[in-house]
DNA sequence: CTAACTCCGACCTGATTAGTCCTATATTAG
DNA sequence: CTAATATAGGACTAATCAGGTCGGAGTTAG
């Protein structure tokens, strides 16, 4: 169904957090789960996670938490997708190792693998500064062929 | 982990091999099956959903089988996957009904869904024709502001 | 020193998906 | 008419994976 993981939907909530209402920039995992009613352990797991590839730095201790290791205009909602969700696709031959049964037969592998590009380019140019609801965003236009504006272009509100 | 379920691929695969390998465009279910390697069953069941939404017809009886119901330029990716693995959605609140625990508190719904509708204007503006290895695709650029990192826009072989 | 608080890594469980099976109905070749 | 072949549709089972939980190790205030 193209979803993408309730993990990630944690990671994004949490590092958005970090990146614009945390004091100081710093927050505890409990102090972000209790923030939007998430599982605490499971919030923890995921910046754990984060914070093994360097999204956010950690602080343990008494009066530790996480902040943000990156600038969040830095930050692509690419990387951080696939930091928890693992390599972006959308097909079951989602890059080398695992590949489906009807491998050697399959006619629509490669113009699947162009749309799968195409998705993570839009979520490449989007990064953690423009998540928020505030900050208006930019438009952003993707152009097909020929008829550039018809394809319905997404808009800021 | 953004993934389209295997029934949407199979069923890509039979439209597009309708589309353009079948003989006089028409084919069984069994015969794309055994084309392609998959479970017979399956793929039927996948098809006769097709035929209900009206993407394929449908002809009993011995020398039957399924042909396409409308244009192959017509049909649209976007339509396929919803036809099959239901409304669009990257989130869990994808649209009414099922909300998440924290709907009330979430800060990245609304981007979120724009970045949801941008993807579906990716596969909105792919239509079943272009599927084919065949076809030489036309560059697509997805335009956001100056230049993402790698940007990587995808271009023809 | 020790108690409170934090991050950390492994484990378990329930939901979703992929796949199977069985029966009914329609069409046509012979 | 009858046998073969095709779609139609439901119910059931198996495998996979995401979501959630548990106990443990490190760090710092007092
Ligand atoms: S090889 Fe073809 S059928 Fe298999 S997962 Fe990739 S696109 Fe789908
Ligand atoms: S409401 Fe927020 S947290 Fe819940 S599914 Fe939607 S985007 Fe994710």
């Amino acid at each position: 169904m193209l979803r993408l993981s309730k993990k990630t939907d944690y990671g994004l909530l949490a590092l958005q957090y970090l990146a614009t209402e945390a004091p100081a920039g710093v927050a505890s995992a409990r102090t972000i789960a209790e923030r939007y009613d998430i599982p605490v352990e499971l919030l923890a797991k995921v910046l754990q996670h984060l914070a093994r590839l360097g999204f956010v730095a950690a602080q343990k201790g008494v009066h530790g938490g996480y902040h943000l290791a990156r600038p969040a205009r830095a930050i692509s909602l690419a990387e951080i997708v696939e930091a928890i969700d693992g390599p972006l696709a959308i097909t079951a031959c989602g890059r080398r190792d695992e590949q489906c049964e009807q491998f050697g037969t399959c006619t629509v592998r490669d113009p699947l693998s162009r749309v799968k590009d195409q998705i993570f380019s839009v979520l490449q140019t989007m990064t953690l500064a423009e998540l928020t609801p505030d900050e208006h965003a930019i438009p952003i236009v993707v152009r097909g062929r020929g008829e550039a504006g018809s394809g319905a272009p997404v808009e800021a509100r």
